[in-house]
This record gives C-alpha cells, structure tokens and sequence, in this order.
DNA sequence: AGTAATTTTCACAAATTTTTGAAAATTCGA
DNA sequence: TCGAATTTTCAAAAATTTGTGAAAATTACT
C-alpha cells in the first residue's frame, strides 16, 4: 500500500467518525491532516489537499484551535502561518473531552436539577417524573466526575494501572 | 414548577442533548417523552405530544426499538401498539454504548489496523505516519476494551467499587 | 372474502448544517 | 502612508439530514 493511498483513507474515514460524533466532516479531516503531515501546513496547502474553500478553512482551523488541538506555527521571516497538530495523543483527548464535558454534559445536569423542583400535578406522576430525572442525575454526575478524574490523571496511570485493575481482580 | 413544564423542559433538553452526540432529535425526544410517561403510549399519542407525523413517529420508533432501549407492549384486546421505554438505567446506557461501539468505534479501529500496510513512499513519512496511526490504534483498541469491561459489568460494581477505587488512593 | 383499523413505506418537502467565494479588514514592510 | 500579502467575515448556495403525508401493505375481526 502507498502512502497516499493510506492518507486518505485514514483522512476520509476520521471524517466519518467525526461526523458520528457530532464533530463536523471539514473539522475531523483537517485534523486528520494535520496529525499525519511530517511538518506544518499553510491554509492553501490544507485547502488543496482537501478541496475546500478559504472560508471554510478559516473558519474550521480558528475553531481547532480554540479547542486546543491544533497550533499556529509562525516560521521565522514568512508572513503566512502554519498549523501542526497537537502530537500528545492523551493530552488531545484530554482537551476534546474537557470541552465536550462543558459544552454538552454540564448542561444536562443542570437541568436535570432544575427540573427536580416540581411541585404541581398528579401526585402519582410527579413522582414517577423525579424518581426517574433524579436517576439520570445521578448518573450524569458521575459520568462528570469520571470523566474529570480521567482528564486529570496521567496517561501511563490511565493505560498502566488502570486498566491492569480492570482486567484482573476488577 | 408544574409538572408539565418540567416534562417539556427535560424532553426539549435531551433533544439537544442527543443531537450534539449524533443522535437525531426526534429519538431522543421520543425516548424521553417515554421515559418519564407514567405509562405506555401509542403511536398517536405520541405524534400529538411531539407534534411530529406519523411517518416520523414510525420510522424513529423501530430505530428505538432496534436499540432495544423501548420496547412494544401488547395491551390485550387492544389493536394499537404501545411503546414503553427501558427503565434501568444502567442497562439502557450499556446498550446504546454497545451499539455505538460497534457502529463507530470498531470500524476505526480496523481502518487503523488496515493502514498500518503502508510500504512505498518517503521513508521518513512513511515512518511519522506509521507512528502516529499506531498510537491511534492502541489507544481506540484500549478504549473498546474498556467499553466492553464497563458494558459486562454490573450497575454497583460500576457505581460502588470502580468509583470508589477511583476517587481515593487511585 | 370483505372491511375497518393499524402500521409501514417512501418520494418529496422542509429544515438544518456546512461550504463557498468574494468583499472587507488586517498586517507588515518599504 | 501606500500597497501587497494574508486573514477574516458573512450572505447566499449547496449539501445533507430530517420530517411529512398519503398510498400501500398488513392485520384481525366478521
């Protein structure tokens, strides 16, 4: 198999995953890029290897960064930037959790506590309503906690340690 | 706050909710919508409650079932299905987590197996490219084995020993 | 078999998300 | 300050996803 041929098959199918998870098509692929190019990229060389707009670029690049994922590499007497990836796998999760964890788990809980205030309605079904929302709070609340205990913790406890307890004695 | 406007609430978030995972609106809501009806509802009934058609109601339904987080129930003399949703919890979240993996996480895993066959091309890229798909690829084998360690264990274990485990001496 | 109730299907419509591209803004050097 | 290089913005177009509704299929009863 040729290199080529790899790239974009690793590209155009982290654009699928991406796009299962909610994360939009140009924004997996320009990552995907950007993980497995041996040195920094400028916006028209991303555009030309994925075939997308300036704008579009732009934008999905700005939005990469804010997530922490990707950097602006300046070269010295050029004007153009560069981006390169994040090369730390587990410091990269680390980043994409933390920020999904904030923008789509965090509300969630909230709600689910907002909602617990109810008082009006048939008896019977208020409590049917909180006995089930107070269960996916509770549950969200230690999917949170989980998932801040891992974003805090070391790769090599995370890969050692953890998972050997995992398998054997649980 | 009235109970109904709690339900309205809790159904409108878990939509949003499941859209930013890939989940479509209209079966997230569904499933909330069953999730917190103190019994089973029809088609019709649920068409009204949503305002979404029948084609709609139908199609979302089977999918629902298919995940097998509801379920059909038979109300005898009855014509009319009604819907009901999974109540445990812990089961519900193990079975849309199975699902999912096998859908979106194991074919990434294979792509990045597969692509590991690179041999023509630069050297020194072949390499980078070689490096940075390999940690991928233990990193979403290791996270499909932990997903599958959480998936056979029991609600408790998860909540009681793991979580336990976790906090304190790690 | 006939028929009324119910479910399923699916071509098309509507809604939403993503992308484009060109104009505007910014940056930097001369 | 001017102007070329580059980045940013954003209205409109394109693509994709989701929803509709009516016709077809199925089901169960007489």
């Amino acid at each position: 198999m040729h290199l080529d041929e790899a790239k974009k098959q690793f590209i155009q199918s982290w654009g699928t995953f991406g796009s299962n998870w909610g994360i939009n098509k140009a924004m997996a692929q320009i990552h995907a890029l950007l993980l497995v190019s041996p040195h920094p990229l400028s916006t028209d060389e991303i555009m030309e290897e994925l075939k997308i707009s300036r704008g579009n670029a732009n934008m999905t690049l700005r939005a990469l960064i804010s997530w922490g994922i990707i950097n602006k590499v300046l070269k010295p007497g050029e004007r153009k930037e560069y981006f390169s990836s994040e090369k730390d796998l587990w410091e990269m999760v680390k980043k994409v959790v933390n920020e999904r964890k904030k923008k789509e788990l965090e509300p969630v809980a909230k709600m689910l506590e907002q909602v617990q205030n109810v008082t009006e309605g048939p008896e019977r079904e208020v409590e049917e309503f909180k006995k089930v929302t107070r269960e996916l709070s509770t549950f969200s609340n230690k999917a949170v906690d989980l998932l801040e205990t891992v974003i805090k913790a070391e790769q090599n406890w995370f890969f050692g340690t953890f998972f050997k307890w995992l398998r054997q004695g649980k």
